[in-house]
Formats: structure tokens, sequence, C-alpha cells
DNA sequence: CGACTCGTACGATAAGCATCGTAGTACGGG
DNA sequence: CCCGTACTACGATGCTTATCGTACGAGTCG
């Protein structure tokens, strides 16, 4: 019974347990257009993506910094999968956190989104 | 009947107007915890609060900071009325733009302070 | 093994920001 | 008119951050 099921792949990423994820931090990773859209996407999406999924405005190590802000603030959670690194939002935690919140500030981004131009 | 009314004193405040409110900069905002500490009682109260009214954790010129930068991302609205310069909420704005965000904002930020220290 | 893909690490850079102290302006009251 | 209160302006400082480029490590597939 060595290594028996999912096996994740050797390294893996340090996440922030649920009870220390703080608002203030969030916040502030939700608070760069880059990793809005990011999470956008994933809440789009509704599944895992890989990084390389994303055709973001930035060079790849400027998006490996911002994937990394995201998990480190709690906002997604980060598992390598062979040579790709899926993402996925922390919804579970986020909701039981801060019941409703990521809802509307998806909402918040969507409208804000259709008002402006990418509609 | 010169002076009838409010009389909010000179000089006025560079505000943004409600299509200017941007999500992100409203986020970016509200993630530094004096900020939000300040969002927080201010929701509380109910009413424009003076500046001196706020026992913060920082100098006068950093609590001038903090206000200018909730200001300036339309968060609050500011006016001088005599030698106070008192502090009011753009929920009206913001929930316009954002319907229901702030409410939950707020409510995350109530739990947190519950969940750790400040209850 | 060798090549290719995906993502990281590291260093550099430039900008932003939270903080302070001091000096100054605006307003109201004696 | 002078003084006290409320807040600002300015400059300094040290930390954080968004960005990049290049070089590297880990896996997969031929």
């Amino acid at each position: 019974m060595t290594t028996v099921a999912p096996v994740p792949s050797s390294r893996d990423l340090p996440h922030p347990a649920r009870e220390e994820i703080r608002l203030e931090g969030v916040l502030h990773a939700l608070s760069d257009p880059v990793r809005l859209r990011i999470v956008r996407e994933l809440a789009a999406e509704g599944i895992e993506l890989s990084c390389s999924h994303f055709d973001l405005p930035v060079t790849k190590s400027t998006t490996t910094h911002h994937f990394r802000v995201l998990r480190e603030n709690g906002v997604i959670r980060q598992a390598y999968e062979g040579t790709a690194k899926m993402n996925g939002l922390r919804r579970d935690d986020l909701d039981e956190l801060f019941p409703g919140l990521l809802d509307r500030l998806l909402t918040a981004a969507a409208r804000q989104a259709a008002r402006h131009g990418e509609g």
C-alpha cells in the first residue's frame, strides 16, 4: 500500500488552512485585474484548469506570480498533475468563511465587465 | 437669505463619479486593515463621522492618507463642515453598482472579527 | 536517451504604498 | 486679533509588488 490512489505528483504546494484565510488577503488578491480575471474564468468553468489554459496579457513568470498570490491568500487550490498544474477555486472554504461573498464578488465583476468594454 | 442651508464650506474634494468607481479599486481600498476598520465603523454608526472620531493605531497624517484612498476609490464621501471633515459611506452608489456586495463584505468582516480577537 | 512542454527560481527594476514627522492652512471662539 | 483645533502638504523612508528575462527542474512522449 505505498502510493495507491491519485498520486498528485511528488512536490506539493503550501496552502493556508481554512481558518488562516484572511478577508483582507482575499480582497487584496482580487484587487488586481489579472487575478480577478483568473478567478472569474475559474468560476465560469467550474472545474480545475491548468495554468496554461489562460491567455493572459503578461509573461509566464508573471502568471506564476499571480497564481501564487491567489494560492497564498486562500483563493485557489493548486496541485501538480504530471507536467500541468491544476487550479481550482476554494469555493467550499470561502463560502464557509464568508457566506455569499464570493458570488457577490463574481456578480459585481460580471456587471462591471458588461458595463465597460468586454461584455 | 445668503447662505441658507448646509454650506459645506468653501473647498471641496475630488470624488469619482459613480460610473467611474472600479471594483478593483474598492477591493484594494478595503484590503487594508485600517481602512476596513474605518468602513466597518462608518457602516455601524450609519451616519457621517468626522475623521477625529476614529481612534486608529496610526498617526494623523497616515489617517488622512487612508481616508483619501477610501474617497478616491469611491468608498466614502468626504466634505468639510467647518473645521471638521465629515465622512460617509457611499452606500447608494455602491449598492447601485454592485448590489449586495457591501453588505456581504461587512458581514464577512464582522464574522472574521468575531472569530479572531476583537469579538 | 533526447527533445519538448509546463511551470519555477532568481535577479533586476521600477513603481506603489504605508508610515512617520514637521510645518503649514482653514475655521471657529474668546 | 490671537489661539486652539482639525486636517493637509511635503518630504523621507523602507517595504511590498508587478513586471520582465533568462536559466533551470520535472514530466511526457518519441
